[in-house]
DNA sequence: GCAAGGTC
């Protein structure tokens, strides 16, 4: 018998190793049977993990025991299999008593190890204590590799199993520990603002507290005004912007006596004009962080929504295996029979059919080769109008891949870069042109490109036409002039940093080295799950909560906030791969550096608490999902923490029907049973639907004028949507007249999102 | 009720 980690990898196992013949162990699990001269071959997929560690029965209640005890007593968690995990340890099982052999065939890395010996082996052993354990090791699934690792299997790397469950140990133990331990000692603040629990992780915590960094920075800059000087310089119908050498200025009085003397100048001298130009060579292959980076910054995007899609369109065959660190392909990868499928695809057919021509198919590598699957590729050719997308999203993420996949076999691009130096009565300017002179590879993935200026002869005939020495450009004659249309003294100031969006927040996890490239998406989404930090047109904010706790708890455990504590985990995991450190040692090391941390949270558990108390002073609270206000259910009080005051929503909501005075704001309580609208100045309510989550369209009810409302149902089989205006609504429930439904209303609907005037049907 | 890591 063979494990495998996916049914993917078993498939392709199987078929590399003989005929195959597939057997339904039950509803979901295929097995993959190999009938060769010599043996019978079983190769079983798993689901990834199969087992993980959760509380033991005894720690399963947060009161019952010491959280402290997480730490100290190694029987507090335990490993059990997960829900869906019953057909394959059936069909593990199944097979254990029939083979002699078990080949450990998971992903050749350490959770793939760790799922293979750790999590699916003790169900085979349990059943056959005697089977002969050998491992496969697959740095790809192509066909001559897995028949060479086939002949050629290893001893089982039992270090590396180790490592992985050495991780999970202490991502069980120092999570539950601390979650619990932070949760409780907040428990009556989070009461007030309708928090169950503040979760606390390796990796969730440290992201937390650096984007509590940047939040930092940016709540507390204070902008300094600078002033630059710039000429608007024309070159026939065309301007062209040259800025002053010395920009930018923090002396004003230097920048206006340098404005007044120039002020009126008609002409700009030409002193000198240095060219030069640089090839630039094709991008490398996708892995998966990559590709996310790419996805989110083109498709502007969720990092979470983007993995998502590329999983999608790997179930339904069109790409490679999406979750991959490698960048570089094998050498006997089989580039020329995907790019065959392109050469008379509508859009890219033109472009591989040169590459073809022009005898250019082997592309450019990247530097990691982690070892596990090969980088990310088109499978087969789709035109837009095929009918495998399932939805819009889908195509153009494959646009994406596929461009860039060609991209790697394009010829490099060239850009020109033109520095001239100007003279404006005795001030020097300076401008620079950068423009794209041979497209090479960015014809078929122009979203790879900077931003590059129109081409511009003008300069170039000027520097031929008259070759001279650019030694000292101030002392020479001028190679010519433009005509000065606007000399500009501007005002300007400082900005803050920028605030995370996806794509940047990606990077910053790769190169902090949190998280991996499967789960970054998904611990974005859990610190917006757990109302740490918000989403707004695609920037984080850190949101009270998320800032408060981290305020408070760096006074005491800096070092466990630190993504160097994430590091220094990693380090140590690493000696038990390589054989240098046993599990259990390294297990104690860290939980004992842990307990240390634990032990000083707890001696200064005062201090952190009166901190925290500002939660509840500063508004007892919080910003919730959706930017809606998650409030006291009794007293619903005005939003005082806003992170950003000056960001203030463009659209606001109707004023309040009552004393028009203030907007009416929409209320959902964290628990999404209570739901309504309420005015702050004269506590006016208006109800809205029990079921169902309510949305404000960016338009008003023809009829009354307040905020049109869509109200989205999620069933499990039927999900469904409707419109109501609230305050006809509440008007129809008082007069018992069940208006206030827009798909009832006579007059009006709503399309797209407005209402408007009500076709009239012929 | 909790983590992070796999995978459908």
């Amino acid at each position: 018998m063979i494990i495998s980690e996916k049914k993917k990898a078993a498939q392709a196992i199987a078929e590399a190793l003989g005929p195959v013949q597939t057997i339904s162990v039950s509803k979901y699990v295929k097995v993959f049977h190999v009938k060769s001269k010599s043996q019978d071959i079983y190769v079983i997929p798993l689901r990834g993990h199969i087992q993980q560690y959760i509380n033991s029965p005894a720690y399963k209640k947060w009161n019952a025991r010491d959280p402290r005890e997480i730490i100290t007593n190694s029987n507090a968690i335990q490993r059990i299999p997960n829900d869906y995990a019953g057909p394959y340890i059936s069909a593990l099982k199944k097979y254990a008593k029939i083979c002699t052999n078990c080949v450990i065939g998971t992903d050749a890395d350490v959770e793939g190890c760790s799922i293979g010996m750790m999590d699916a082996l003790p169900f085979v052993t349990q059943v056959n204590p005697s089977i002969k354990i050998m491992q496969i090791w697959l740095n790809d699934l192509q066909k001559n590799s897995i028949v060479q690792a086939y002949n050629n299997l290893i001893p089982p790397k039992w270090s590396w199993a180790y490592s992985g469950e050495a991780r999970a140990i202490l991502d069980a133990v120092i999570g539950f520990s601390a979650t619990r331990e932070v949760s409780l000692t907040l428990k009556p603040i989070l009461n007030k603002i309708n928090v169950r629990f503040t979760s606390i992780g390796r990796v969730q915590t440290s992201l937390l507290y650096l984007l509590y960094l940047r939040e930092n920075l940016i709540r507390n800059f204070v902008s300094k005004p600078f002033w630059s000087i710039s000429a608007d310089l024309a070159i026939k119908d065309r301007l062209i912007v040259a800025t002053h050498v010395k920009n930018n200025f923090s002396d004003k009085n230097l920048a206006e006596s340098i404005y007044d003397k120039i002020k009126d100048a008609k002409d700009a001298y030409i002193m000198s004009i240095k060219k030069s130009s640089k090839k630039i060579l094709p991008p490398t292959p996708l892995n998966t962080s990559k590709a996310l980076v790419l996805i989110t910054k083109n498709l502007k995007i969720t990092a979470k929504l983007a993995l998502k899609t590329l999983e999608d369109l790997y179930l339904n065959k069109i790409i490679s295996y999406p979750r991959t660190d490698s960048d570089v392909f094998s050498k006997t990868y089989d580039h020329l029979s995907i790019l065959q499928k392109f050469m008379i695809h509508n859009n890219y057919g033109s472009y591989v059919k040169t590459r073809f021509q022009q005898k250019k198919v082997i592309p450019r590598q990247g530097k990691i080769d982690a070892g596990d699957h090969s980088p990310i590729t088109p499978l087969i050719s789709l035109e837009p109008s095929s009918p495998k997308f399932e939805n819009d999203l889908q195509k153009k993420v494959y646009n994406l891949v596929v461009r860039s996949y060609l991209a790697l076999f394009g010829d490099p691009a060239e850009e020109s870069d033109t520095k001239v130096l100007f003279s404006i009565n005795e001030e020097e300017f300076v401008s620079r042109l950068s423009v794209l002179t041979d497209q090479g590879f960015y014809s078929i993935a122009p979203f790879l490109a900077k931003k590059y200026d129109a081409p511009l002869v003008f300069f170039d005939q000027l520097s031929t036409g008259k070759k001279t020495d650019q030694t000292d450009s101030t002392k020479k004659a001028p190679l010519g002039s433009l005509p000065v249309k606007k000399i500009n003294l501007r005002e300007k100031e400082t900005q803050p940093p920028p605030r995370y969006n996806d794509t940047s927040l990606l990077k910053l996890m790769e190169r902090k080295n949190l998280g991996t490239k499967s789960t970054r998406p998904s611990i974005i989404q859990i610190l917006i799950d757990r109302t740490y930090i918000e989403r707004k047109n695609r920037m984080i904010f850190v949101m009270e909560l998320g800032f408060l706790l981290i305020d408070a708890l760096k006074i005491i455990w800096l070092p466990f906030l630190d993504p160097k504590f994430t590091s220094n985990v990693e380090m140590q995991l690493e000696t038990i791969r390589n054989g240098k450190k046993l599990m259990k040692d390294v297990v104690k090391d860290v939980k004992d550096e842990f307990l240390i941390l634990f032990d000083k949270f707890r001696k200064e558990k005062p201090n952190f608490l009166s901190k925290m108390n500002v939660l509840e002073q500063t508004g007892n609270i919080t910003r919730g999902r959706n930017n809606q206000i998650i409030s006291n259910k009794k007293n619903p009080v005005p939003n005082k923490t806003s992170p950003n005051p000056s960001k203030k929503a463009k659209y606001s909501t109707a004023l309040c029907p009552n004393c028009n005075k203030n907007p009416m704001k929409l209320v959902i309580s964290r628990d999404y049973t209570k739901k309504f609208f309420v005015c702050e100045s004269c506590n006016t309510f208006l109800s809205l639907p029990k079921k169902g989550t309510p949305k404000i369209l960016k338009s008003k009810c023809l009829i009354c004028g307040f905020d049109a409302v869509k109200i989205i149902r999620k069933g499990q089989n039927n999900s469904f949507e409707y419109y109501l205006c609230p305050k006809c609504w509440n008007q129809g429930l008082k007069d018992k007249t069940n208006e206030g439904f827009c798909s009832k209303c006579k007059e009006y609907s709503i399309e797209n999102g407005k209402c408007i005037e009500r076709k009239i049907n012929p």
